[in-house]
RNA sequence: GCUGUGGUGGUGUAGGGGUUAGCACGGCAGAUUGUGGUUCUGCCAGCCCGAGUUCAAUUCUCGGCCACGGCCCCA
């Protein structure tokens, strides 16, 4: 039998229930702060991704060309597209842009739970207003949507690429790419803190011409635990360092400060000054969530502030602030949480109120039904038809097996009358009812 | 990129070099042509693919594919 693509999936209604209504959730939260739904193409020009994230990136890309030879590839993120339409459609838009995105993803790699070939992302850009207001804002959006959808245990991490750069370039580092080198010297020290590998830290202050003992400062800085207390001490490590700048410094204060008005407390919260979410093109503040029980794959949430606009030609409007949240990751954190605690609803509202209708026509034609499912489902209610013609007992399994709140039976002497049996298969009780939507709906409510 | 474990009806499993390949759930039908969720009966449906060893392979060996994990990486 032919198989689904691997790393990739099938989603079943039970499944998709959950799925809709965690993005009907994210989504209303998204509108709340002012953040509007775009949608971009699945496939894109391969330049794109190559222009953003370098060449390196195409081995995991899946790239094709179309029938006129034009190199194209399956989007493996959002962020680059959507950075592509605010240049292509929105120049003229007033600025800021708060959009939101949702869609799949496809990277070749290696799948796993948590790490699909194909993917679905949510995620939002604030493009066109930057600084620590901003940032807050797209953080509070972050902490509002993990927070409204149930999520337990999850720890947020907010750095700023910003302090570790000016304090390693204050010392005489270059943030530029030496020839022969393929990453700035800055960035390698970043890496070097990230990994605590204090070795290779000091040898790339020697080989710089820096003395190696400025990298213990920088050592006790990278290791600082805590929320926005430990910004003081930060202050006092780089006070120390000649030549650094406390700009980043105060400006994630000012974040930290307006996130804990604009937004709910999150279970855990922590300023980690080495996030640096691996990328160059990250300028400000950067942040982090991850969920525990998800293992090596837990990080469900990642953004901060990046110039991307100027690839654009569009560099005044640099730099954006935004986030990407693995939705996949997410429904797995939520659905192990639902089971570990006996859970039913995996998403919060993800039932109907309504109840379904299971209407049964018994030895009779069917046409004779159909004006009153159109009336009930003209009213709003969820109504199933049964289309097998099965005999009365049948009929009621099945009712009960398709989750049916009620059952409408319409037999021979019901027809006589105009009227058929109303049961609500939950208590069991039952009455004749006329058959319009109107006397239904009042048994019904 | 490295690496561990495993693949038997739709699902979960038992078994095992020669068997009518067992069980449970499920689906369908009947017992029960105007009231279901219990019970009973019947039916449906399976050894991942290829090569090798063998008189004989679903079972053993190798390869592939697929699945589930752990590292590396992760725009």
């Amino acid at each position: 039998m032919v198989q689904k693509p691997r790393g990739t999936r099938d989603f079943t209604p039970a499944v998709m229930k959950s799925r809709m209504a965690l993005e009907q959730l994210l989504e209303e939260r998204a509108r709340r702060h002012g953040f509007n739904r775009v949608q971009t193409p699945i496939f894109e020009s391969l330049e794109l991704f190559t222009a953003k994230s370098g060449e390196g990136v195409i081995s995991q890309l899946y790239a094709f060309e179309d029938k006129g030879g034009r190199p194209l590839t399956l989007r493996p993120e959002l962020t680059a597209p959507v950075m592509r339409m605010v240049a292509e459609e929105m120049r003229m838009d007033t600025k800021p842009l708060r959009l939101s995105y949702f869609g799949q993803c496809y990277r070749y790699e290696e799948f796993k739970k948590g790490r699909y070939r194909e993917f679905f992302q949510y995620g939002v850009e604030l493009v066109g207003a930057s600084g620590p207001l901003a940032e807050a804002e797209v953080i509070a959006l972050a902490i509002d949507m993990l927070d409204s959808c149930g999520l337990k245990n999850w720890q947020i991490r907010i750095g700023h690429v910003g302090i570790l750069k000016d304090a390693l370039t204050g010392l005489g580092l270059s943030d530029q790419i030496e020839q022969g080198a393929n990453e700035a010297a800055v960035a390698s020290a970043m890496r070097f803190l990230d990994k605590g590998d204090d070795d290779g830290l000091a040898k790339l202050f020697s080989s710089n011409g820096i003395d190696p003992s400025f990298s213990e400062p920088l050592r006790q800085l990278s290791q600082l635990q805590g929320g926005a207390e430990t910004l003081e001490p930060a202050r006092e490590i780089l006070s120390a360092l000649d030549g650094v700048s406390l700009e980043s410094l105060d400006e994630l204060k000012i974040t930290l400060d307006a996130v804990s008005s604009l937004a709910a407390t999150p279970p855990s919260l922590a300023v980690d000054l080495t996030v640096a979410r691996g990328l160059d093109y990250y300028t400000g503040m950067v942040f982090e969530v991850q969920v525990e029980e998800l293992g090596g794959e837990g990080q469900v949430l990642g953004g901060g502030s990046y110039n991307l606009m100027h690839l654009f030609g569009l560099a005044d409007l640099d730099p954006c602030c935004g986030f990407g949240l693995g939705f996949d990751r997410v429904m797995l954190a939520l659905e192990a949480q639902a089971e570990a605690e006996g859970r039913e609803e995996v998403v919060p509202g993800q039932q109907d109120g309504r109840g379904l209708i299971a209407v049964i026509p018994f030895n009779i034609d069917t046409q004779a039904v159909l004006q009153v499912v159109r009336q009930l489902r003209d009213a709003g209610q969820l109504v199933e038809l049964e289309l097998r013609g099965r005999k009365i007992g049948k009929a009621f399994t099945w009712a009960d097996k398709i989750g049916a709140t009620y059952t409408l039976i319409v037999g021979p002497r019901d027809l006589e009358s105009g009227t058929g049996m109303l049961k609500n298969l939950k208590t069991g009780i039952e009455q004749a009812v006329e058959l319009d939507a109107s006397s239904i709906l009042n048994i019904l409510n």
